[in-house]
DNA sequence: AATGCATCCAACCGCAAGCTG
DNA sequence: ACAGCTTGCGGTTGGATGCAT
């Protein structure tokens, strides 16, 4: 017997999302959670397949991402970790809080990689590239690796950035010993746990002064929620045209992140109400929508109960 | 203004891993 | 142990956009 395919292909919508379907899509997670993706597209209304949803959902439309470009310490991080982990980049982005395993490989490919050629530095192995023979090419390698680094930490990093960054690149080298170790004595939450280890070391970074993302936080009582009425031309919900998906991201940026949320109250890691979003997502839901009532998300968690 | 080229990135595809019955 | 199903991952593509001529 054949693979079954992913979804049914005959009728369902492929390309880019709409904001109608962006809607859809965060209504029903909103409602219901993320779970059985190969559901959603049906209980959510849409002509997608679940996989498109989730990918969606996990690259675009997630209220915790980070936006824009990925800042010199970022970056700096993400080669580290590639000299580790190799092209694992789910791996990469778990210790990245915000930054997606797409986002970073579209990164890596569209920026590092070239950055990392004109260094003369094989972004695959980490090492220089050279024509010369093996032996040669061994002894070059010996004689410039601490040159190659120091050429990365020039070219990624203004100089101020290194002095301060009290990020122990030890502790970055630790981290694989850790994944393994992880995978290794705990295969229940891996990724989660990979994450929280990162966490703690940048945390302590983050005492020490450096801001480990150039994008400024902002504190929920900060936000901005636009309103139809209020919101500029390039906010207002009639800029919503249905063939560009990028209108709905310019207000999901309003959104609290999941870490600004408060985490009591709940046992699912999400202290978040519908109310944190109503007031942005009024314009973007149906008038007749319920989320304006004070509904919990894991009061919201109904998915289950349906299958 | 028109055209062609280069770059970027959201989205797709196929495969592998993990889970369940 | 096995088959089928779901989810996650990494490689690739193609449309949108920007820039140079």
């Amino acid at each position: 017997m054949g693979r079954q395919p992913c979804c049914d292909k005959v009728g369902l919508k492929k390309g880019p999302w709409t904001a109608e379907e962006d809607k859809k899509l965060i209504n029903f997670i909103l409602n219901n959670g993320q779970c059985c993706w190969r559901a959603v597209p049906k209980l959510a209304g849409l002509l997608r397949c679940g996989k498109s949803c989730r990918l969606r959902w996990t690259n675009y439309l997630r209220p915790d991402l980070k936006r824009g470009l990925l800042s010199e310490y970022e970056e700096k991080m993400v080669i580290d970790l590639h000299a580790q982990l190799g092209n694992r980049w789910s791996k990469i982005a778990s210790h990245l809080p915000g930054r997606t395993d797409n986002e970073i490989k579209n990164h890596w490919n569209t920026h590092i990689k070239k950055k990392l050629k004109k260094m003369g530095i094989d972004p695959v192995t980490h090492k220089p590239i050279s024509t010369a023979t093996t032996d040669q090419a061994n002894i070059l390698e010996q004689e410039n690796q601490p040159i190659q680094q120091e050429k990365i930490q020039e070219i990624l990093m203004p100089q101020k950035d290194i002095e301060s960054s009290p990020i122990d690149q030890s502790a970055i080298t630790e981290i694989k010993s850790e994944d393994d170790e992880n995978n290794n004595n705990n295969n229940n939450d891996t990724g989660t746990s990979c994450a929280n280890n990162f966490d703690s070391i940048i945390v302590e970074a983050n005492n020490n002064g450096f801001c480990t993302d150039e994008v400024p936080l902002i504190e929920p009582h900060e936000i901005l929620v636009p309103t139809s009425q209020e919101s500029t031309p390039s906010t207002s919900s009639s800029s919503f045209s249905s063939s560009s998906s990028s209108n709905i991201l310019e207000d999901l940026k309003f959104l609290p992140s999941f870490d600004e949320w408060p985490m009591e109250n709940n046992n699912m890691g999400f202290g978040w109400e519908i109310n944190d979003f109503s007031s942005t997502l009024d314009f973007l839901l149906d008038d007749d929508s319920d989320m304006t009532n004070n509904v919990t998300f894991d009061e919201c968690w109904k998915f289950e109960q349906l299958l």
